[in-house]
DNA sequence: ATGGCTGATCGAATCAGA
């Protein structure tokens, strides 16, 4: 099973090139974030026509997160559903089935309301969780604060909604420079809301329910980046950061067979600037 | 010490990203 995590800054303005890549690469699941976009407005039948089904959570201008899959998605969960007051669309999840009969268009079964949802029980798939975890902008900000937050009440909602011994892949864009390895000068981010005690803090106790990050694995050398600014020839200088993680339970993780960013699409014109990161599990 | 870029938004200057 092939997994994809992909910040795309604006679906909207990333259409074509999503749509290029669906068809050139063909993951099974690929989870975006940054949509800014309403649902009204997502390009539902262009990405259903390239094969993939989508759910996702949206709202108007900011964040924004979906899961498309080629593989029938059920148990779908949109938002932390922790009683908290917070309109930011941040979370979305579903369970996937590896080997199961495609989503689109290979034979499925069908919920009793019609709704189209495969209703495949939940043992033995995947629940595959996207994130967007806040920025932060500023370590003296309420917006870092929420950050610190939106970790706190992730870590409580995997404890409260997975089970020991289901297999999870949470992935997506965590904002969170894992180790110093993972910046091309760490000296310049440390202190930043992306590379800081707190934060770090944060994602060990992420790690502490059983996450492995699978690509830091793999990478035991640094990176690869996922993040490029904009600005200041970024990417010409490979000043980036890998900020976009995959994260699978024990068992999970041990099923990783590969795992690289696609720089590719950091290139050319109108790139996001986050490039993909893809994983490969055994099924 | 910081911006340079990009995207969205009642459309120009602002917010946000990281």
């Amino acid at each position: 099973m092939v997994i994809a995590t992909w910040n795309v800054n604006s679906v909207r303005a990333r259409k074509e090139r999503l749509l290029a890549w669906l068809a050139a690469h063909r993951p099974d699941v690929l989870c975006l974030q940054e949509l800014k976009v309403v649902r009204d407005d997502f390009p539902w039948e262009e990405v259903r026509a390239a094969g993939y089904e989508t759910v996702g959570a949206f709202q108007p201008t900011y964040n924004g997160v979906a899961i498309l899959s080629r593989l029938p998605m059920a148990d779908v969960v949109e938002g932390l559903g922790d009683g908290e007051d917070d309109p930011q669309a941040r979370l979305v999840a579903a369970t996937i089935w590896p080997g199961h009969a495609g989503a689109v268009d290979g034979p499925r079964k069908e919920t009793a309301d019609g709704a189209g949802v495969a209703s495949v029980p939940r043992d033995g798939g995947v629940r595959v969780v996207c994130v967007y975890v806040p920025n932060g902008q500023e370590p003296d900000s309420d917006k870092f604060q929420y950050k610190l937050r939106w970790l706190d009440r992730l870590e409580a909602w995997l404890r409260r909604t997975t089970r020991p011994g289901e297999r999870v892949i949470v992935c997506g864009d965590f904002n969170i420079v894992p180790r110093d390895l993972d910046a091309h000068d760490a000296a310049a981010w440390r202190g930043t809301v992306l590379l800081n005690p707190e934060v770090r803090g944060r994602l060990a106790a992420l790690e502490g329910t059983g996450l492995v990050d699978v690509v830091a694995r793999r990478h035991p050398e640094g990176g690869p980046f996922s993040w490029w600014d904009y600005r200041m020839l970024g990417f010409p200088k490979n000043h980036g950061l890998r900020i976009d993680l995959v994260l699978a339970s024990p068992a999970q993780a041990d099923r990783c067979i590969d795992a690289f960013t696609d720089r590719d699409q950091r290139k050319g014109e109108k790139p996001s600037d986050h490039a993909p990161v893809v994983v490969t599990f055994r099924d």
